[in-house]
DNA sequence: TTTTGTGAATTGCTTCACAGCA
DNA sequence: TGCTGTGAAGCAATTCACAAAA
C-alpha cells in the first residue's frame, strides 16, 4: 500500500485516461483487465499502469489482473466524479453550445446547471442541453453560483473578455476554471486552471510534422 | 549554439505558449522581453524561459533581453507555421461550427480548406467561415486530400465514429490528427495525433479540487 | 548594471526486474 | 503459470548559479 507517496502529476492525468478506456471495456463486457492490455490501447507501458494505480492503493489481483468495475469505482472516487458536480457555462457561442450539448459532460459527473453571456441577443435564448435552462447576462453570475453550489467554470469567450470572467468566477467563489480561451489567466495559485488552445495543438502537430519529414 | 541537443517535449509545447504571449506583448507595443517578465505571466522559471529557447538557437541579447518581433518570427519557423498549412474538419456538429468559425485558426497559420459529415441534412451546407466552402460526404475525403496538398485533420464527430474517420485521414495521406472525441485512436505512429478530451480535463480539475480542500 | 546561455546539481518520472501472491 | 506491487536503477526535465556580453 504505497499511499500518500508523491504522486507525478502526469500520472493524475492519466487516471482519466484509465478511467475511460475501463468504461469502454466494460461495454465490452470486460470484466477484468491486466495492466499490459490497458497499456497496450493507451500506448504505456504496463509497468507505468501498474505505478500509477498503484499510488492510489491496492488496486489489483496478482494473477488475475484489474477488476474493472472495481477499479472504476475507486478511480471515480479518487477523481471526486463519483458525485455530480454543477458547472457553469461563461459564453453561449458555437463552442458554448457545443460543451453544453456533448453528453459526455453529464455522463461524467457534471452537470451545467447556468449558462451566461453578454450578448443582448442571446440572454433569454433556451439552452438545448435538457433541463430547460435560460442564457443570463453576467450580472447573475454571483447569484447562480451561491444558488447551485457551484465549483467549477467554464470559460468559452473570445480571448479578449476571458480575464474579467475569470476575475468574475473567482471573485463569486469558483474553484476551478476550464478555459478555451487563447490567454493565460491570471488567477490566485488556490484557483484551479486547466486551459485548451486550438492554436497549440495545432501548433504542435505542425511542429512534429516539420520535425520528423527529414 | 545548443542547437540539436536533445530537446524535452514539454519545452516543445511551451514554445507555442511563448509565441502566443510574444504576439499579445508585440500587440501592446513592447519590443523587448525578458525572461524573467515572459516566464511571469506564464507562471515559469526565468531559467526555464531562456533554456526553452536556447535548445532552438542564440535567442537572447545578454543585457537587454528577448527582441519581440525576432523571437516571434523564428518561433514561427521552427513551429512550422510560418507557412499555411491546409487543415481538414470533419464532422460538422456544434464543435465543428465552432472550430471553423474559429478566428485563430487563420491568423496562426492554419486553413480550414474542406469540411466533412455523413449527415445528409448537412451535406451540401454551406460553412460561415469564409471562402464559400461546403459541407461534403466523407466519401469526397480522399480527393480533397490530394487536391489542397493536406497533412493536418481535425476529427470532431462522435466517439463511436472517431477510428474509422482517423482511418480513413490515414489511409488518404494525413500525416497529423487533431482528435476532439473521447477515445484514443489506434493509428500507425509515424502518425502525429493530438487528443482534447472535455471530461478529462474537467476530471482533473476536479481532482485537484478534492485534493486541496484537505 | 542587467540579462543571457549553460554546465552542474537537483528533482521528478519511468522503466527494470523480481519477490510474492493466486 | 500469470500477474501485481515495488524498491532500485536509469533517464528526463528543471533549477541553480555563474561566466560572459551589452
Amino acid at each position: 500500500m504505497a499511499r500518500a507517496e508523491h504522486i507525478p502529476k502526469p500520472a493524475v492525468g492519466r487516471l482519466s485516461l484509465y478511467l475511460r478506456q475501463l468504461e469502454s471495456f466494460r461495454a465490452a463486457d470486460r470484466r477484468t483487465i491486466s495492466s499490459r492490455e490497458l497499456g497496450a490501447v493507451l500506448r504505456l507501458s504496463d509497468a507505468q499502469v501498474r505505478k500509477d494505480l498503484a499510488y492510489f492503493g491496492q488496486f489489483g489481483h496478482p494473477g488475475i489482473g484489474y477488476r474493472v468495475n472495481e477499479v472504476i469505482d475507486r478511480l471515480r472516487h479518487i477523481l471526486g466524479t463519483d458525485r455530480k458536480s454543477n458547472v457553469l457555462l461563461v459564453g453561449f457561442g458555437h463552442l458554448g453550445q457545443a460543451l453544453v450539448s456533448f453528453r459526455g459532460f453529464m455522463r461524467k459527473g457534471f452537470e451545467v446547471v447556468a449558462v451566461f453571456d453578454n450578448d443582448p441577443a442571446k440572454i433569454g435564448r433556451g439552452v438545448s442541453g435538457g433541463n430547460s435552462l435560460l442564457v443570463q447576462p453576467l450580472g447573475e453570475l454571483p447569484a447562480a453560483v451561491r444558488r447551485h453550489n457551484v465549483r467549477l467554470g467554464v470559460i468559452a469567450v473570445p480571448a479578449p473578455a476571458a480575464q474579467g470572467v475569470a476575475d468574475a468566477l473567482v471573485a463569486s467563489g469558483v474553484r476551478g476554471i476550464l478555459n478555451f480561451a487563447p490567454v493565460t489567466l491570471q488567477v490566485d495559485k488556490s484557483v484551479a486552471v486547466s486551459s485548451v488552445d486550438l492554436a497549440v495543438h495545432l501548433e504542435q502537430l505542425s511542429f512534429q510534422l516539420v520535425s520528423r519529414q527529414r
